[in-house]
This record gives structure tokens, C-alpha cells and sequence, in this order.
DNA sequence: TTGAAAGTTGAACCATTATTCAACTTAGAA
DNA sequence: TTCTAAGTTGAATAATGGTTCAACTTTCAA
């Protein structure tokens, strides 16, 4: 498959050239994340996100090259946005075990504040696979790295294998889904401690 | 290798009245099985589920109401299946532990045998969210009462609530994806160690 | 054997919606 | 102020693909 250096990235000559288009352009990326995020990529549809956006029709493709291209810029930013969010609130813990509290804590309070980050992401994974495969691949690569320093510090045990990461990422994204946007029952500390827990001692009898 | 389907909904009066229908029906619907897994329910066409059946476009409406319609009883026929070998795959166990390492390593052999069944089941949560919650919430359940069982045995702590469950489900979940679909670069048994040993006793040192 | 019900067929219909485009308006540098 | 590039506009275009339908063939009970 031949790859043209102009198809699907973000091409020079769609840049906003002037404050206005700049508006423009943020007014429309705004639109877009809500009516992704409440319609889904296939139900959602150009004129309703110039709608929303208050413009024209036409002032899309100044902008973007096809729903595709937006769909993906989205995917992208949101991916850096739920990335920045967790690492912003890792800041302060005692130990690696607590980090992970933190980071899951994070996650759930910031699923339930952008469910429709949750979603476009989520979708992605049919819209934009390479985008979703990224999104989880560098997530898990983040977290595998944080289970090393875990063990180099002495907090958790040898033996944690980038499998563990991903067992650990599905555990923070189910919980983010139930109990961060299906419902919010209990409170994200809540979740995560439990969570935590697992990760801790498990869930067997202590012999 | 025919398939049996179940059915759940009761279509009226698109049922086969004769040998001949029933045939055409299963055709179908095991064409549909590979359109929606290969393609995706937006990117799979009548026209290609027809064509794969070997049967005329029309006929496709003399079974199912809608595009829609016969994805929603694929979901449901595959959440079914789903749930059913990994059953069968529990019937050898030593202890609560060991039955949920059997679980995670029937569904991951499941997932890598049939990736269109993940996939189908997968896309579900935005063409048919109602099915999508449905098969997890079923599975949670599930877990949560092996769960119960595994505690009054004496094989698990107490304490043990439904997040337990959809923690363990995510893991697997996850698991499933990056280690059965997007690569068999572990075996199945690695992987079920490894999220076994969080079960057993977490990934923090032991004090 | 027979005829009515069941099943098959694929061209035609039609609704939807992404994308284009040429006329028009505004911004901002000179 | 002037002029050109940048930005705006929305009707028209075009392609897709789900759904319908009336003619046709097969099944099977009587």
C-alpha cells in the first residue's frame, strides 16, 4: 500500500492562517468531540457538528479533509488528554501501590467528567484501529514502566511482565466504564481501593 | 463446519416454514458471522453477507427485518456461545483459584479461535449498546457468584464485592485482546499464570 | 397430480450524507 | 484606503447501500 505524505496527516495548507480561523477551527474540533461523543462516528454527521459549531457547511473542509481525518485528530488529542490528566494527579504517593490508587482514581474521575472521550476512544477501535492500538499499547508501555520502578523501589515483587500492565490496564477501564460511566453507585475512591486491593494481596484466603 | 443458532428473538412471521428456508437462514447467518467480523457492522453490506451465502439479495429479507435486526441476534447468539465453552472448560478444578485461571484460559483459546465473535460482540457496544451490557453484565454476574462460591469454600477472602468481578472481567477482557487477537506470541496458559498470580497475591512484596 | 404457500430473485427505488465549488465577505498588511 | 489572501457560505453533486417488490420457482400436503 503506497502511502502518500499527504493523505491522513495533518496537511500545512489546512491550517488556520488568521485569529479568526483559529476560532473557527476550535469551535469545530469542539462541536466534533460532542457529537462523536453523543452520536457515535457513524450517526454523527458533518452537519450537525457545523450545526453545533454555529458555521457553515463548507467551512469544515477549510479545516479538515473528510470526518475520517477530524475523527482521527480527536482520537489523538484525546488519547493525550487522558494521558496528561492521570499523570497530573500522580504527583503525590507513598509508595507504588499507591501511585496505582492514584492512577486508577484519576482515570475514574475523569471518565465520569469526559464520557465522551470514553466513547470516541472506545470507538476508535473501529473508526481508527491504528489510533486505538496505540492508545492501549503506549497506556500499557506507561504502566509496565511504572511496575518496573515499583520493583526497583522494593514495593512490588520481580517477575511483573508487560502482560501484568495489561491486566492492570483492563481492570481500570472496565472499572472506568461500570462504574464511571454506567453509573456513578460508588464514589471513584471507593473503586479504587478495591482495585487496590487486588493488587495488594490478591483475592485468596491468606494460608 | 455448520452452526447451530438459537434463536432469542421471535421474528413473527420471518421464520422458515420448510427445510429449505431453515437452510438458507443458517447460510446467512454464518456469512453474516464472517461479514461483521471481517469488515465491521458499517463497513459490512447486505449485499456481502448475500453473496457469501450464495443467495439472492432479496432473500435476505425474507429472514431478518434489518441490517440491524440480524446483528442483534448475531450478538446475542455469540455472548451464548461465548458463555457456554467457557462452562465447559470449567469442569476440572481444584479450588476457586485454579477454576478461574480455566476461564481465562478457555476464553483466551476461544478469542484466538474465533476473532469475529470478539469483534461482532465488541462493535456491539455501539451498534446494539443494550445487547453489549447485557452480555457483561451476565458475565460479571457470573464471575461474582464464582466468587461467592470460591469465598464459602474457604479458597477466597471475604469481602469480595460485584467490582471484584468486573475487575477480573477487564483483566480478561484486555487479556483476551492483546494476547489471543492482536498477537499468540504467549500461550494461552502463560497468560492465565500471570493473571492468576495477581489473583493469588497481588503484585506488591510481600512484608 | 395439483395448487397454494413458501421461498427465491435482482433490478429499481430512495433516503442519506460526505464532499465540492463558485460566489461572496472579512481580515489585516502595506 | 486599498488590495489580496483567507475565510465563509449553502446549494448542488455524487456515491453508497439498505430496502422494496412483482415476477418467478420450488416445496409439500391433500
Amino acid at each position: 500500500m503506497a502511502t502518500e505524505y499527504t493523505e491522513h496527516t495533518e496537511s500545512k495548507d489546512k491550517q488556520p492562517r488568521t485569529a479568526r480561523g483559529l476560532k473557527t477551527k476550535r469551535k469545530l474540533l469542539d462541536a466534533a468531540a460532542l457529537e462523536f461523543g453523543e452520536k457515535g462516528f457513524h450517526e454523527a454527521s458533518i452537519t450537525g457538528i457545523t450545526q453545533r459549531a454555529g458555521t457553515a457547511l463548507g467551512s469544515f473542509y477549510t479545516y479538515f479533509d473528510s470526518k475520517d481525518e477530524l475523527f482521527s485528530a480527536l482520537v489523538k488529542d484525546m488519547s493525550m488528554r487522558v494521558k496528561s490528566h492521570a499523570a497530573g494527579a500522580m504527583t503525590e504517593w507513598q509508595d507504588a501501590l499507591e501511585r496505582e490508587k492514584m492512577a486508577l482514581e484519576a482515570f475514574m474521575n475523569f471518565a465520569r467528567e469526559h464520557k465522551e472521550i470514553y466513547r470516541i476512544i472506545d470507538e476508535s477501535e473501529f473508526v481508527d484501529p491504528q489510533s486505538y492500538r496505540s492508545h492501549y499499547e503506549e497506556t500499557a508501555t506507561r504502566i509496565y514502566e511504572r511496575l518496573q520502578e515499583g520493583t526497583a523501589a522494593g514495593d512490588f515483587r520481580g517477575g511483573l511482565e508487560e502482560a501484568h500492565a495489561w491486566a492492570i490496564m483492563g481492570m481500570n477501564v472496565f472499572l472506568g466504564m461500570r462504574y464511571g460511566i454506567w453509573s456513578e453507585e460508588k464514589s471513584a475512591v471507593q473503586i479504587a481501593d478495591i482495585a487496590n486491593g487486588i493488587l495488594a494481596e490478591g483475592i485468596a484466603k491468606k494460608g
